[in-house]
Formats: structure tokens, sequence, C-alpha cells
DNA sequence: TCCAAAACAGGATGATCATCCTGTTTATAA
DNA sequence: TTATAAACAGGATGATCATCCTGTTTTGGA
């Protein structure tokens, strides 16, 4: 005898999205074929078919699952865990900041790198993104509320503070990933700093520091 | 009588770069092809092969030509003739905000659209985004030394200025995309204002305000 | 005028790719 | 056990695409 099958669909499903994210993240959207997928996942095209019934319903999945999860888990829990949003925005750039620089190599924020390629060419992939960054600048701007409804954190306009990390740290990934080089994100988080830092009563809040521990994924 | 046809290589390589350009921008490059393309700008494919061998080749033409031109008169140049770096930042800010909401869509920075979908498939492409993203972070902290030189902007450093100012309007250009609304250029751009404004001596350069004219390209 | 190279035309080609289709096997519920 | 649907296999298909090739026309210099 020779056949045996084992019918699992989640893990069969959760092979191809992490094949998926992968190639998303390293070769991006149009140039991720789905044979390649099928060979690096080791499933055969029905199995796909029956999963994913198009590309667009894989890409869906990566972004809805995935990208998302990367975001939650590298970003906003680490800045609701922060003793501010301060200090939270300041760790996770140091964070990834050291990754990237041990990894040697710059991949990119999976959500930034497959917005700029999917946001024009599909309205469901639009809306999905922008839900997730959506998310991500709530979750800070959040915390800035926390902080000053707890005394610390002056006049800085939360969701001013949100947008401006945001886009930072975007923008910051961007060139690190052009240049291969992951200085200009500590040189950024420099330049953040200076931004209205919290008036000049620093009282208990202040001197300390965190560990981020995640960082199985980068955005 | 029936042929008539005139030799006119340049024109015919401009008004290819003009349709890839715009397709690049607003499709990407792999899901551009050629004979979209072709067909856009009224060439054959004898003729698209003479100018440009291959797709890479048109692409590394419309970074270099194309994308390189677009930010030196949308960044560059006006933030050369402002009358301090921070209003040069400022003004390019809000020139392309009122001109994507007066336009209505937003198709994002042409730069940072080709640097997330083709920094990593090819070096060739990431070294000459590369010197673009360079060239830029360049003119705006010569622009912070010159301040400084003339007696203005106190302890900025400029690098770290002109990286933040970059990343931020990349972030921000990255969302304004995705949520296909310019009103974050805005709110980043305030964001910005409050890093380390120019100590409190304000004197000859403070108050004045300037218009930029160029609006042709968006980046 | 003549000739060589540049400029252009237009089709051929081979490879790739997403989707679909027809089966077969495994699980589930009755 | 049996029927039914889900899970999976693997090939077919048609469309698309970048490149290449052969040929023709135009241009500019000798």
């Amino acid at each position: 005898m020779r056949k045996k099958r084992t019918n699992d669909p989640e893990g069969m499903r959760r092979r191809v999205l992490d094949v998926a994210e992968d190639s998303f993240q390293a070769r991006g959207y149009h140039a991720s074929s789905l044979g390649d997928l099928m060979a690096a996942a080791g499933v055969t095209g029905g199995a796909l078919h029956h999963h994913f019934p198009t590309k667009k319903a894989l890409a869906l999945a990566v972004i809805e699952e995935r990208v998302a999860a990367a975001v939650q888990e590298t970003w906003i829990e680490p800045v609701r865990a922060a003793p501010s949003a301060r200090e939270g925005v300041r760790a996770v750039f140091e964070a990834v900041a050291a990754e990237l620089e041990q990894q040697g190599y710059v991949r990119g924020c999976p959500l930034n790198n497959l917005a700029h390629e999917l946001s024009l060419a599909d309205a469901d992939f639009r809306l999905a993104l922008a839900d997730i960054f959506a998310g991500w600048r709530l979750a800070i701007a959040d915390k800035v509320r926390a902080d000053q409804e707890a005394g610390g954190e002056g006049e800085t306009d939360p969701d001013r503070f949100a947008a401006l990390a945001v886009a930072a740290y975007s923008g910051a990934m961007s060139m690190a990933k052009t240049a291969q080089d992951a200085s200009v994100l500590r040189e950024c988080l420099e330049g953040l700093e200076s931004v209205e830092p919290p008036s000049s009563q620093n009282g208990s809040v202040a001197r300390r520091r965190r560990r981020v521990l995640r960082r199985q994924t980068i955005c």
C-alpha cells in the first residue's frame, strides 16, 4: 500500500497563507505567481483553488489575517502596553531598527508594501488596507489620550501625533528598504522625539525604559 | 500615394516615456503591459524595442528622467527657493495637499510607488531610486544648513530634520493614497511644525508666506 | 548620388500565468 | 452502512505578455 492522505484544511490553508505572506512581502503581489506559491507551500492547484478561488481572495486573506496581525503585534500591542505613547513609539522604532540591523536586509513594511501596489488596483484591497492604517493610528491616538487623562502628555494633539508617528515610520521604512539600510529609522525617531516633548513636567512616567519582545514580523 | 513617415526619435521616445510614467504611477510596473503602453502611446513594437530594448530599460529611464525630475520640481527647487527650510517644507506639503483636494483622487508619490514595488526586485532599480531619495534629503538638509549660517534655525540637526520631513511626507502620501483622502497630509504637516520650532528668536525670516507654483506632478 | 546606419513596422514565438474542470479521496452525519 | 459534502489531485485551457526577428523606410554624410 502506498496511499494515505490526511485532510487538514486548516493546516493547508495556513501553509498557503504563510507562503503567500512571505512572497507578497519579498516580491509583491503581481510578481508572485500562484505556481511558485503552490510549489513553495507544497500544495496542488486543486487544494489552492478550494481554499482560495482566486488570487485576489488569497491576497485579501493575507491582508485581513496576516498584515493586520503583524501591525497588531508589532505596533498596537506594544504601544498599548507601554508606559506612554511616546515611549511606546520609541520602543517600536528601536526594536524594529535593531531587528533589521541584525538581520542584514530590509524587506519593508508589509502594510505599506501592499498598500502601494494594490490600493489603486482594487477597491476591496484599498478598503482593507485603509482599515489597518486607521486602526494603527487610532491605537496610538488613544494611547496619547490615555496619557493625557493620566496627567501626562501636555497639549499634544492625539490624532496629529498618531498620524505623524505612522507616517514617519512608514516613510522611514520606505527609505530603509530602498537604501537597504535601517539607520534612517533611528534618524527619524530622533527627529520625532523632538516633537513637543511632553512639556517640562516629567513626573512618574518619565525615565523608564522597556523592551519590546515580539519580533517575528516587521511592520 | 498613401505613405509618408517622419522620423522623430526624440518625440517618439518622449511619448513612450509620457505614457509609461503615467501608467507606472497609476497601475504600477508589473501591472503595466508593454502592449497597453504601445497602444496608448501609438507606437509599434519595433519602435518601442528600438528605443527601449527591455521593459527594465524603459522603467530605468522613467525613474532616472521622470521620477527624478518630479522630485526636483515638486520638492528640491521649491525648498531651495523658499525663505527657509521649514517654510519650504510647509509650502510643498500645502501645495500638494491643495492639488490633491481639487483633483479629487490620490495616486501617491511616484518615487515611493516605484520604490516599494521595485527596490527588492532589481539592484539597478533600487540604486536609482535610492539616489533620488538621497538627493531629496540632501536638498532639505542643505537648506537647513544655509538657514543656520544665515543666523536662523537654532540647533536643529539638518540631516535629522530632512529625514523626518521626507519620511513624514512619504508616509503621509502612502496613507492618503490608501484612504483616497489628502487630509492626512495636513495633519502630518501640523505635527511636523511642532518639531523644534526655530527657537524663540524668529527675526526677519519669520512671518513670511509664499506660494508654490509648479504642480504638474505630485511627489 | 549612394550607402550605411538609424528609425520604424508588424508579426512570430515561447514562456508564463490564473482559472477552471473532471475526477478521486476523506470526513461527517444520518 | 450509506449518502453527501468537503477536501484534495492534477491536468487542460485560453489568454497575456515580453522579447525577438525579419523586413522596410528614412536620414545624414561622403
